[in-house]
DNA sequence: GACTAAATTTCGGTA
DNA sequence: TACCGAAGTTTAGTC
């Protein structure tokens, strides 16, 4: 990611045509040939960018742009859209070039941890007398999202997501599989735990033995304190 | 604006609860205290932000944190909606603030200015023989849209807006009123184009011997080649 | 892959 | 100032 701190003007023609008057402001330019151009106020939307796929042209300012204080033009091409964004620099204040890698985690994950979590602090969900032995129970073949044991000390483990779809009742089934291999678990029941589960989610897990538990997510974030600590 | 290209993970409660996992990415804090949080790819959205109004404290990590290589915790807090972010900060790789200054232009009026350009362009819409003196015709009061003359040699002032308002109509009315007491330019036509005239301001302006042109952007747009040379 | 619906939507205009 | 609808919408999920 390259970030450039610059006086320009901005120039958008495509869906439809805008213009920015010359001012200072930032602009961010993507790994994926991206570019954002952002203000210091407004929301987290660019007053200007362009998507990907697009490149990135540098070209010399023609006289008349020279003329009125352009030193360097950037034109940014869509691939398929024929969308063009053309940044004319007057002055460059701030120039830094950052190696950054592909971000691991996209946020939608962090639903299912959260539920993840507040279902190990509302384990009593599972049925009266369940205890929590473990989040991310470690296994051969992966992690089980909860291992807990039932009001007769009878393992329980648990597969939680978010929308309760047929491979999550199999990746469960795996993990159960395995662990009831294990003599000092067997016998293992599952659960399926999800905000909603497909209806043939749900027939091909009660066909397997598997529990379907469906999770309320507001009222669990209701009950649960740790909002205004935040993990 | 201060830019922060940090090692961090990022947790969001709010309207939802998301979290990221420790990455390098950019953190972008704007002037009116807003927060957003950039990876290298992607659109123009955040991966996590936060929405003015709201308030950035900078923490020391707890001692569990500490553990885990945090060195910096940031809390934003929404001023209303009790949204809150937590930036957990593992190394900061580049810091530098910037002062950017209020930007100048928004987006919207580019269409205004594109209509301008294009009707100087296609001067013939005004009426046959009409040719273009210039844009930005300087008065003491400020800059008239467009100044042209018609068939017969007579000036002719034209107001250009996106929508066609009152006040519109009042501001043309002023140019025309300061412009008819020019003995080079006298007597001075007024044109009142827009996208869309509203009854009212068609009225006003007829009343007071001003022309209305409703304005077809999209045509105007069709016969214009420029799109592809971008001014 | 095309289509549909929600979004921490944002943004602009109107009543 | 609150509501309504479009957006250079984007994004995620479904068919």
């Amino acid at each position: 990611m390259r970030l450039v701190i610059a006086r320009c003007s901005v120039d958008y023609a495509g869906r439809l045509s805008a213009h920015l008057p010359l001012a200072t402001r930032l602009l961010m330019l993507k790994a994926d040939g991206s570019v954002l151009v952002h203000s210091d106020g407004g929301s987290y939307k660019p007053l200007n960018w362009m998507s990907p796929p697009c490149t990135l042209t540098v070209m010399d300012p023609d006289d008349d742009q020279r003329e009125i204080g352009v030193t360097e033009v950037w034109r940014v091409a869509q691939a398929k859209t024929a969308d063009l964004l053309v940044v004319s620099i007057h002055e460059v204040l701030h120039d830094s070039a950052h190696e950054l890698g592909i971000d691991p985690g996209l946020v939608k994950d962090g639903v299912e941890a959260h539920l993840q979590k507040l279902l190990a602090e509302q384990i009593e969900l599972l049925g009266d007398g369940h205890r929590l032995v473990r989040r991310e129970y470690m296994t051969a073949i992966g992690p089980v999202d909860i291992l807990a044991t039932d009001a007769s000390g009878r393992s329980v483990a648990v597969e939680i997501k978010r929308r309760g779809d047929i491979d999550g009742v199999e990746q469960l089934t795996r993990y159960l599989e395995l662990m009831n291999r294990d003599p000092l678990l067997a016998p293992v029941e599952g659960v399926f735990a999800a905000q909603e589960i497909k209806p043939q989610a749900r027939t091909l897990a009660e066909d397997r033995g598997i529990r379907c538990l469906v999770l309320d997510y507001d009222a669990m974030r209701g009950l649960d304190d740790s909002e205004s600590r935040l993990f």
